[in-house]
DNA sequence: CTATGTCCG
């Protein structure tokens, strides 16, 4: 009843909605009239003024002033120009390379120093020389050249064009290794690979010793994996002598770079780009969905050849951008034609496909994309950048363990990189929607590193089993908040992977083993035990993919409703297990995946990792068991890993906190939101704050669980007899232990005090991060307004 | 009572 009331109404409200805003639109194109200068409030460049300063539209809203001319560091990792490629051996092309031409300095300053910092800018080569150059001038002699990329596909990607340049077969000389897939055997001398996996395999081999070399590319972007590989090589460079390290850098933090790793020297290679225009806007937009429509129209009108890319900062965005583009141009007269693309990761991959895709000839393609078009992927023939000025970011509070995705402004660096993206394949433009002191002034130089601001409980994990005894002491580039350290091991120490003393316990070590978050490690551990692995395999195995639902525009009513077959009422974790059941019972079907609105892509990967965890627990001897039907014996299970993150039920549909005692609320895709079923005590797994305070992915369990599996939060006050009483007292009585959490934080905080005292010498350094949701922090912060957009 | 940026093991 409540379900189809629910649904009901949102019917005719979103109905009504379209209908207002199709009503509004015509009233304002009736106003503005059909001349373009009206409607793009700028006017048409015919000629765009290339030499910089001079105004381009006089008169309209939007208005912009040509600054510099920008040629900018962007990834040219191995295609060559087709033609180019053709007229070309394949030898003559490395020696084209800009690279090529300071080959014999660049060797000779490694020959001298351990460590170097390469200032490598697009399309100078670096990615696919360097590595060959080691190996020709004896560094495999050895041992391997190993070079670390950010992204899996990179890793692939040039390692298949290193061994075609040197004239081998991919996998012998030169081989690459990503999760799921090793490609490298005992002849590999070259060693592409993501930066994770080098980080795990310094897990098994401490001192790195099957290296001469290692590179580490991309290192500007500062990826988590990055950074706690930072601390760690600049050990072992120290320790192994015949070691050589090169990281690659921006220009902006070759310096910052060289002196954490003590002075060394920074190499410099020229790149090869097209010159980019960037025209800032003369003053703030306020709402930027309606000033990229503006531009990105008034960019297809003005009759310049080239596609066209902006940059939002969602997927609602996106969709809202595309949208009233496509509107607005409908309503124009002979305008030329236009495919205008959305692109987010989270996009099934066929419409992803849809962007490589040669538009017809004539017409225009228009691309709307998130940052994943920032470095993730890269389109050739893109002359314009509409860059909005905003980005998702996910940041940690420790302190009430909570992610917060919100929209924050880019830093400079993203500015940079984005506008790189017109010069590609010739000089281009970027429109900059906010103005140049905005970027000058209110933007951060780059962005916060991903270290700072994320929940670290995994590389505190992986730190204690390298054998770091003092984590406040490794030596970071940039240390995380101390909070953020502090609440990493308590939370470490709650699911029993640090002892009191902060040394990792068997079952932390047993951990360190799966490449998964720890509660869900631990999760995997205690199934064992409660004889329901297998299920809770498959569980873990789901909750380590992204988004399994996919939720059409214009068919989300659709979606929901198939959606809802799928739902187990108490548990969202069973809603995912059943998912699988009847996808495994239809034979792992694609088909299948599609008529449910299932994301095949993040389905196959389930299976994957599933097969994965599963090779390791048959390594671990840990037994591989299904309880059948008794699904209360799963819950059980996921309460003793999760029991730390309770919610209980205040009133109708509202819960609060158990431990911080903040109000939170059930996401709007959670099997329990909007059913009269109300459990008294939830766990969930993951707590974010996007509009609201949203628990995602939840379960309800019984009170006197939560007692029983985390005694030192939870305790009874008075046990009675019988099961029912029991579950009665357990709902009155449930005490949150808040002294022995503060003890715990008291023990740490002493021991930090203690260490502190012995060594003075002020390696820690404690950032402040941007709180979510103080507007003061974030001066930027934008005018959300596209949900109401043209009304 | 309503929605999630990008990656990695």
């Amino acid at each position: 009843m409540a379900i189809i009331a629910r649904k009901g109404s949102q019917l005719v409200r979103k109905h009504r909605e379209q209908k207002e805003r199709k009503k509004a639109q015509h009233k304002h194109w009736e106003l503005a009239g059909t001349k373009l200068g009206d409607i793009m409030g700028v006017k048409k460049t015919e000629d765009a003024d290339r030499s910089g300063g001079k105004a381009v539209g006089e008169d309209g809203k939007v208005d912009y002033r040509a600054e510099q001319k920008f040629a900018d560091h962007m990834r040219d990792k191995s295609e060559a120009s087709s033609d180019f490629a053709k007229k070309k051996t394949l030898l003559q092309q490395r020696q084209y390379l800009p690279i090529f031409a300071v080959r014999q300095q660049l060797l000779n300053i490694i020959r001298d120093n351990s460590i170097v910092i390469v200032v490598g800018e697009t399309g100078s080569g670096k990615t696919t020389q360097l590595t060959q150059y080691l190996h020709e001038d004896g560094y495999t002699s050895y041992g391997m050249v190993g070079c670390t990329q950010p992204r899996r596909v990179a890793a692939m990607s040039v390692a298949k064009r290193v061994s075609e340049e040197i004239g081998t077969n991919l996998g012998e000389e030169v081989g690459y290794a990503i999760r799921f897939e090793d490609c490298t055997s005992e002849k590999t001398l070259i060693k592409y690979m993501t930066d994770g996996i080098l980080l795990r395999e310094s897990l098994r081999e401490s001192d790195l010793d099957h290296y001469s070399a290692v590179i580490m590319d991309e290192a500007h972007e500062r990826s988590l994996n990055t950074d706690v590989l930072f601390g760690l090589l600049r050990d072992v460079v120290s320790r192994r002598t015949d070691l050589k390290l090169i990281v690659t850098s921006a220009t902006m933090d070759s310096d910052k770079f060289a002196a954490f790793f003590g002075n060394v020297p920074i190499f410099h290679i020229p790149g090869r780009t097209f010159p980019v225009d960037i025209l800032f806007s003369k003053t703030p937009q306020e709402d930027y969905v309606e000033a990229a429509v503006k531009q990105g129209l008034q960019i297809h009108l003005s009759g310049l050849i080239g596609d066209i890319l902006i940059f939002m900062p969602g997927q609602e965005d996106i969709e809202v951008t595309s949208d009233q583009i496509v509107e607005r141009l409908e309503d124009l007269e002979n305008a030329p034609a236009l495919t205008v693309l959305p692109i987010y990761s989270q996009l099934p991959s066929d419409l992803q496909a849809k962007i490589f895709q040669k538009a017809p000839d004539g017409v225009r393609k228009c691309i709307v994309a998130t940052n994943i078009a920032e470095t993730s992927l890269t389109v050739d023939g893109i002359m314009f950048v509409v860059d909005a000025g905003y980005c998702k970011l996910k940041v940690f509070n420790p302190r009430i363990g909570m992610d917060a995705l919100q929209v924050y402004p880019i830093s400079q660096a993203n500015a940079n990189q984005r506008s790189g993206r017109a010069g590609r394949t010739g000089p281009g433009q970027c429109y900059r929607l906010y103005t140049q002191s905005a970027y000058k002034n209110e933007m951060l130089t780059t962005t916060i590193p991903e270290i700072q601001r994320t929940n670290l409980a995994n590389v505190v994990l992986l730190l204690k089993s390298l054998g770091v005894q003092d984590l406040l002491l490794f030596h970071f580039m940039d240390p995380p908040p101390e909070d953020n350290m502090l609440n990493s091991m308590y939370q470490l120490w709650i699911l029993g992977a640090l002892d009191n003393t902060g040394s990792l316990t068997p079952t932390g070590r047993l951990m360190v083993e799966f490449p998964l978050d720890p509660a869900l490690s631990k999760m995997l551990i205690v199934s064992c035990d409660m004889a329901c692995s297998a299920d809770i395999l498959i569980i873990v195995s789901m909750l380590s993919v992204p988004a399994i639902f996919y939720r059409p525009k214009g068919r989300e009513e659709e979606s929901d409703q198939v959606r809802e077959k799928f739902s187990v009422p108490e548990s969202d974790h069973l809603t995912y297990l059943n998912v699988y059941m009847q996808w495994k019972n239809n034979n792992y079907s694609s088909n299948w995946c599609n008529d449910h609105f299932i994301h095949t892509k993040a389905m196959r990967k389930v299976r994957e990792v599933r097969s994965q965890l599963k090779d390791i627990m048959v390594q671990q001897r840990m037994n591989l068991i299904s309880c059948g039907s008794d699904w209360d014996i799963i819950r059980k299970c996921i309460c003793a890993a999760y029991f730390h993150q309770a919610a209980k039920l205040k009133g109708i549909g509202e819960y609060v906190n158990v431990r911080t005692g903040m109000p939170c609320h059930l996401h709007p895709t959670s099997s329990l939101f909007g059913m009269g079923y109300t459990p008294d005590y939830i766990i969930y797994h993951e707590l974010v704050m996007t509009t609201k305070e949203y628990m995602q992915c939840v379960t309800s369990v019984d009170g006197e669980w939560l007692a029983e599996l985390g005694p030192m939060f939870y305790s009874v006050k008075q046990a009675g007899k019988s099961r029912t009483e029991n579950r009665r007292r357990a709902k009155e009585d449930i005490i949150n232990m808040e002294e022995e959490m503060s003890m715990a934080e008291e023990q740490l905080q002493a021991r930090r005090e203690e260490q502190d005292k012995k060594t003075n010498t002020g390696t820690v350094k404690v950032v402040k991060i941007c709180t979510p949701g103080r507007k003061d922090e974030a001066p930027m912060t934008p005018r959300r307004t596209p949900a109401r957009f043209g009304l």
